[in-house]
DNA sequence: AGTTACACGTAACATTATTACATTTGAGTT
DNA sequence: AACTCAAATGTAATAATGTTACGTGTAACT
């Protein structure tokens, strides 16, 4: 069994980055999924694509997707109930974090933007609301979708 | 049959606010529903609060909530996967809409901010994308939750 | 009447997400 | 090593959300 739970894997692919240590198997397989793909997947995207490392029901990927987007290292889209390993290679990313979601390509951008963030900040201070999760998603066509 | 297509409603209920004089019979029962809902309603709710009404379908419940949030009439809250009727009483909204939700009480914020639409113009100048349809959404807990 | 566009009705189906319950694993403790 | 607790896993069933396909009704225009 590659992809061990110890933390001992020797990135036997060659060109697997390694994004954190201690993540469990499940976990693993879902992440690399994810950043093997070019456009987001949906959690039935990844069960399919798992199958023959043994993840054979949704609620394995679920979970997985539930710790990953936990600590930040993939995102939910809301807007496309599909799912995304996180841009940010040390995924130090501060605050809230903005996707332009190309509907040609389906690429993701990922970006931050403070002054966004203080805006929100300043609406929230003003009503007493207090937010604990802002989610942003500008649907679109990216550059090259748009010249082409 | 009250709410007909032909517009001649003469407000019976004697509350009811005529929003628009020329929807059609679904819709305005649709819109009727998530008017009168403190919060979202997900298009199964609204079918089941329509069944008397002779709604039977999701179908039809989804098409009219098509035609009213194209309209600018209601709006879809994807991280809910929910509606809610447009709070602006003449829906002159002019562009991007915020909404905040609060999970303790379920109800729903909306307000614009022009320094947030000019940062994403801003992005998406530079990038070269071109945003067609932007979903922004807080969740968190409203002023009264909080408190109590 | 013929034609067109749009809304509607109905059934079947596809996709996305969760509940319930049993089992396994790993880490710390005695 | 045996004990224990929390977390992760395995599996099945089901719920919630959304769509496709196809036929009918209705009003406007020619």
């Amino acid at each position: 069994m590659s992809h061990s739970q110890d933390g001992h894997d020797h990135d036997h692919s060659g060109h697997d980055h390694v994004w954190a240590d201690d993540l469990t198997k499940n976990q693993g397989l879902v992440l690399g999924a994810l950043a093997h793909s070019e456009a987001p997947l949906s959690a039935y995207d990844i069960l399919d694509r798992l199958r023959e490392n043994g993840i054979k029901a949704p609620l394995q990927v679920y979970r997985a997707l539930d710790k990953l987007v936990e600590r930040g290292l993939a995102h939910r889209l809301e807007s496309l109930n599909a799912f995304v390993a996180c841009a940010d290679e040390h995924c130090h990313r501060s605050g809230l974090i903005a996707f332009a979601i190309c509907d040609g390509c389906g690429k993701v951008d990922e970006f931050a933007d403070s002054v966004i963030e203080d805006r929100l900040g300043a609406w929230a201070a003003g009503t007493g609301f207090v937010a604990e999760r802002t989610t942003m998603e500008i649907r679109g066509k990216c550059a090259v979708c748009v010249a082409g």
